[in-house]
DNA sequence: GTCTATAGTCGGATAGAC
DNA sequence: GTCTATCCGACTATAGAC
């Protein structure tokens, strides 16, 4: 339930013990069972994923979840930690460019846009290129539909961060008020134009009669959503927009 | 696994056995397993959802489960099949009337985008609005993101029918091939600034502040899209639109 | 067709040796 | 910290009375 639990985590890689021997060869049991998780929790759902299945894949025995996580609950907890901290480190710097843009007042308008192409580029990658991306995001929309108490998690270290630098983004470029429902919902509504692409991958595949995304379905998804934000922000206010500093 | 087993589920709703007693008073055995599927397969998922449970909200006995339908997987099969009935009925109407203006060449680009607005409404309410919206979109997202056997029912019948009027309603709009690929992934993109709202609800709430959409937020997300689809058809392809037939 | 009782399996957590 | 053995509850499915 709770998630004071995971603090010791970052410190004692090497030092795994008592027995000095062989600490490094292998990652602690800690690590290894959130890896486990990642990729079982993402595969199967909470529910559907068991410690035994867990401890098997991570290397590791039964006992050891009760008793560096307190239950199976409190490794899921880690495990979403874990995920917000690994993508936080991937598309931070992107979104604190793009804000950085957004409060300067003498960036003009393609200045604005570029930012944007940047930051696309690095969701696009985070969430349909890279190898962890499917088990990351499974857990992620999973919390989306049917939130569980890892749900503030996400939502307030990771999820509350990237929709309100769309709202700055969005606000920079349409002139609307950052506050405004408005804008709130057309934030939403353009994350939803590459969160569909790894939620309904299966249908898109199916439709697209391929096995994966490759490069260039990537980039036409970036693509489209950037032109989409674009039209969005010449056809909401022609007005605002007063590029050229 | 398979889904031979529903096929006597339309008829003999009036006859449920040989003593004709209280027949019709309750709805048979087989619709209220079906309504309890609906309701706790969308609240918490096959996996976390027991036969005990299931049996008990329906007012049923457990082993009607496996007599009627096979066991649980076939119940989840019946519920999916449910669904899908459910809003082909909601959304068919007005996607074959999108479709009809499409294909009437005749039709002026406002006849288009009025048929636009009425199939975003229509979505917008079968996915946000109705009471029952919740459990049947848990449901179908689920199987998006992490696909079982029932995922055939929604996509054969349902999901590839609304992506297909999409194709068909941008290809009329911006005079792109329906058949490309550009096309294919803007009209999934286009289904994401919908879904999202539904998906994300509980990150939506949290941003908004309140507990449920009320009918502002409801015409904010209808007219967003719709100003959407719009931009995108301007900026796209400022040709092909030859509007006033 | 519906019920009770039960079989057979698997789940998470724990105790205690090392 | 890690391991083995085990408890106990919950699960799905079935058998057989009615």
């Amino acid at each position: 339930m709770e998630q004071d639990m995971d603090e010791h985590m970052d410190k004692d890689m090497t030092a795994s013990g008592p027995r000095g021997a062989a600490p490094a060869a292998r990652a602690g049991t800690r690590e290894r069972l959130i890896g486990a998780g990642v990729r079982l929790f993402g595969l199967h759902g909470f529910e559907a994923t068991s410690t035994r299945a867990l401890a098997t894949e991570a290397g590791a025995n039964l006992g050891a979840i009760p008793y560096h996580f307190g239950g199976k609950e409190g490794l899921y907890h880690a495990v979403a930690g874990h995920i917000v901290d690994v993508m936080l480190a991937q598309v931070g710097p992107s979104m604190a460019g793009a804000l950085a843009v957004c409060q300067d007042p003498a960036a003009r308008r393609e200045d604005v846009l570029a930012a944007l192409r940047t930051t696309v580029r690095g969701m696009v990658r985070i969430m349909l290129a890279t190898p962890e991306a499917r088990s990351f995001s499974q857990i992620v929309l999973q919390e989306q539909i049917a939130p569980t108490s890892a749900f503030p998690i996400f939502y307030e270290r990771f999820l509350k961060r990237v929709h309100g630098m769309w709202c700055v983004l969005l606000a920079r470029l349409t002139g609307l008020d950052p506050e405004s429902t408005e804008l709130t919902l057309r934030a939403f509504a353009t994350m939803g134009q590459l969160v569909i692409f790894r939620m309904a991958m299966a249908s898109a595949l199916r439709r697209l009669d391929c096995d994966r995304l490759d490069d260039a379905h990537l980039e036409c998804i970036a693509r489209i959503v950037c032109d989409q934000v674009e039209a969005m922000t010449e056809s909401c206010s022609p007005v605002c927009t007063e590029a050229t500093s």
